[in-house]
This record gives structure tokens, C-alpha cells and sequence, in this order.
DNA sequence: TGTACATCAGTGAACGCGCGTTCACTGATGTAC
DNA sequence: TGTACATCAGTGAACGCGCGTTCACTGATGTAC
């Protein structure tokens, strides 16, 4: 489908704003975003904006959606570029993906993983679906390492605790993806680790101590493979 | 020291207003903290605050120092309930105790890792102090388990990249804590476990896939001090 | 290709609100004699 | 033990500021003939 000039123009302005937005967040802080300030910003008044969004709720809103894809897309697209037999390449390079996105977007990071913005309320139905894309990308590569006999999750993970795997198997019916418990178990478990690793990373508060976070991030993703056995 | 029954009073309103301030930055996110709110919570004019607290940012700084030294009491207090000798059970303590105070205090744990405030700036020389001891606690208690011959770091951790272990050595020595470098890397590993843990479950990322936190977080703590070694 | 008009981007004034902070003050209260 | 006074907690008015949002409007521009 073909958008006018106009409605092509308008797309683009919206752009505009969401990017504005974000230098913005990325300078205060995510809670110090302001249509006014972004207007200023944007040689324009106020009300201007309100062409283009219904209201600052729903410019959050499109941060956040924006922000989840981004990391998605991110992480989807360098699992992608591996051979399609490389399962422990393929899972690498998509944690290595999710580090680099958050390194050139803190603050959007921020804005997904960080604290709520005062007063902003989302709506669960437009930002829960685009939150789980990034782990679906984790989830399915280590799931079809599995269906084609090159790999198992350890022996221990058959052996995690009784409430937990009740849950996760209730989950797993209730959306479908055909992985057993020990691999959603995974999946959770590698994504506590690279969000430690990098809140803490972005924060400020591990690299003043291990000098490098780049290398820190590689051998504790290393050690991360080898125990979950990915050869 | 004895105080006057005026300076004793005075004491009592500052902690009334700082367990106000938790309260509405509970409610209302970190961000959200004002004195005038404060002020209306506690049937008082705003400025009658400025008895109390020179400005908004010296009340968040009281608020950030209480923070850190309530989590490190927490787990100090843990830990030294254990028996000397029984290395794993202290470690083990002190992240238990980790986890139960994040868990009654969430509103401060955010305040001192998560997002920081708009507009404040915190004097670095207070508190960056009361934010090393959480992790004194675990790093001299792994010392005294190395010092004592009853425990060692597996062997990978001698083989840590050498930009890292460069910077650890010199932190070590510019705060002349008695541990190897490779103690100090588990510390700062241990610790990326722990806050990426802690930081899915209070904001409800995890909670709704695993089902029991509890039972999540102890599995994996379980796994962790397996994996460092101690027994 | 030229023109007339409907569309809609952006303006400027205004609304009611909450914020941190200052200031001169009042009146209760603990303390010193 | 009783009293006089200095101290200081708290008030109320005011400051200048920024916010989100609404409304009636103007004038440029893309589109349909």
C-alpha cells in the first residue's frame, strides 16, 4: 500500500518526535520526558504535536513498542547470519547483538527494563507481545538445537524445582512453543544473567571495578555456553 | 552522646518524613518523590520540610545512604549468624538476606540501582562508600574461606581475561583488600547473578513464567555456589 | 496544464495544576536562672 | 519550684517555573477537476 506525500510526511515528523524524544530522555532521564520540552527542541509549539500523537502516554507507548523491536530485530537479525548448524554460534551472536544494542541505546534499555515513568499506565496488549520477541529468538535456536539431536539441556536441569517446572510447563501449553520445561528454564536463566550483566554495565556500577566490560560480558558469556553445554 | 529532648524530636520528624518519602515513591515511582507531597501526607506546610532537610536533593541523598547501608546490614547481620567455619552457609546467607530485603524494601532498591532521579545529583563522597559494604560482606567472607585453606577458586578463574585481571589487581590494591584478583572477578560476577535475578523479579518480568521466585532464585543460587566451588 | 478548494499542519492564548524554594511572621516549648 | 526568655517548629503568602491539554484560528499545500 502506497502512503500519500502527505501521509508519507507525516510518518516522517513522527520519527522526528520519537527520536527527539529519546535524545531527550537520554540527557534527563526516561521520567524527564516532556512533549513542551520536546516541542521547544523541535522550534515548533506544543499543541503541534498533538498531530501526530494523541497524547504523551501513547508517545511512551511508541518509545516502548519501538524499543522492544529494536532489540528484537537486533538480536533475530544476528542469529540470522550464522550457518543454520552453528547452534552455539548462533545463540553467541545473538547475546553478543543484545549487548551492543544496549550499549547504543542505554536509554531505551532503560525505558523497557528500567523503572516506570511516573503517571505512564501502558497498555499490556500492544507492549507484552513485543517484549517476548527477543527471548523467543533465544528460546527457539536453543529449541531446534534440540530437535535435531546436536545438543541437550544438562542433567540438572531436569532436576529444577517441582513448582517451577509446573509453571513453566503451564506456560508452555498456553502459548505453544514445542520446548520442554528445562529449556524455558534456560531460557529465563541466560536472560537473568545478560540483564545483571548489563544493568550493572550501563549503570555504571561494574566497569569502574572490572576495567573492561567488553571482555568481562565475553568470558562470562563464554562460561555461560559451556555450562549449558553448547559445543 | 546524649541529645536534648528538641534534638531528639527533631530526629523522630526527619525519619517520619523519610518513611513518608518510601511511601510515595512506592506508590508513585522513584521519580515521583516531592517535598510538597511529603509535606501534604504529613498535615504540614511545605516549608515547614526545610527544618529538616536543607532541599529535595538532601533528602534523596539520606534516602540513597540509608539504602545501601540497610541492604548491607542485612546482609552482614546474615552472615554473621552463621556458624565461621561453614563458608557456604555464610555466603549463602548473606544472598538470601540479599534477596529478602529487596523484596521488603523494592522502592529502595530502585532508588540506588535503578534509573536515577531526574535532576539530582548525589555527592559521590557519600555514597559511594555505603555501597561497597554489601559486597565487603561476600568478598571477605570468600577470603577468609581462601585464607583458611578450606576453599579455592576452580581453576578457570586463574585463566580471566588480562584487561580484567589488570584492573582488578589495581583496584585491590588502591583499597588493600587481602584477596586475589579472582576472588574479587566472583564477587563481581556473584553479583551481576544476583541483580539480574532480583531486578526481573520486582519488576514483574520473571514472576509470571517461573511461578515461584523462590524457589527460582534459590535453585540458582544453589547452582552458583556449586559452581565457585564451595562446599 | 491551470485553477479552485478541501484538508490539515501549526499557532497563540488560555486552563488548571504541581513543583522547589524564600521570607517575614507567630506562637509554643524547653532551658537557665 | 516558679518564672522569664531565647530558641526554633511551623505558617501563609508569594516567587517563577514547567507541565499536559483544549480551543478557535490562519495559512500553506496537495489533490481533484
Amino acid at each position: 500500500m502506497k502512503l500519500s506525500k502527505r501521509e508519507q510526511l507525516h510518518d516522517d515528523i513522527r520519527e522526528r518526535i520519537k527520536d527527539t524524544a529519546r535524545t531527550q530522555m537520554a540527557a534527563e532521564g526516561t521520567a524527564a520526558l516532556s512533549l513542551r520540552a520536546i516541542a521547544r527542541e523541535m522550534d515548533v509549539t506544543a499543541p503541534a504535536l498533538y498531530r501526530y500523537f494523541p497524547g504523551r502516554d501513547d508517545l511512551i507507548t511508541a518509545l516502548i513498542v519501538d524499543a522492544f523491536n529494536g532489540l528484537a530485530d537486533a538480536m533475530a537479525a544476528a542469529e540470522a547470519a550464522q550457518p543454520r548448524d552453528d547452534f552455539r554460534g548462533r545463540l553467541l551472536a545473538a547475546l553478543m547483538a543484545y549487548r551492543a544494542w544496549i550499549l547504543q541505546n542505554p536509554t531505551d534499555y532503560q525505558l523497557i527494563y528500567g523503572n516506570p515513568i511516573p503517571g505512564y499506565e501502558g497498555p499490556r496488549e500492544t507492549t507484552v507481545p513485543a517484549s517476548q520477541r527477543s527471548f523467543e529468538v533465544i528460546g527457539l535456536s536453543l529449541g531446534e538445537a534440540l530437535a535435531a539431536g546436536q545438543w541437550q539441556p544438562p542433567a540438572i536441569y531436569s532436576a529444577i524445582p517441582a513448582q517451577v517446572e509446573a509453571h513453566l510447563l503451564m506456560i508452555l501449553e498456553l502459548v505453544g512453543y514445542p520446548i520442554p520445561p528445562s529449556v524455558l528454564y534456560l531460557v529465563m536463566m541466560i536472560w537473568t544473567r545478560i540483564h545483571g550483566l548489563m544493568t550493572l554495565e550501563i549503570f555504571d556500577h561494574t566497569p569502574p571495578v572490572v576495567g573492561s566490560s567488553e571482555h568481562f560480558y565475553q568470558f562470562e558469556i563464554t562460561k555461560l555456553l559451556d555450562e549449558i553445554g553448547l559445543k
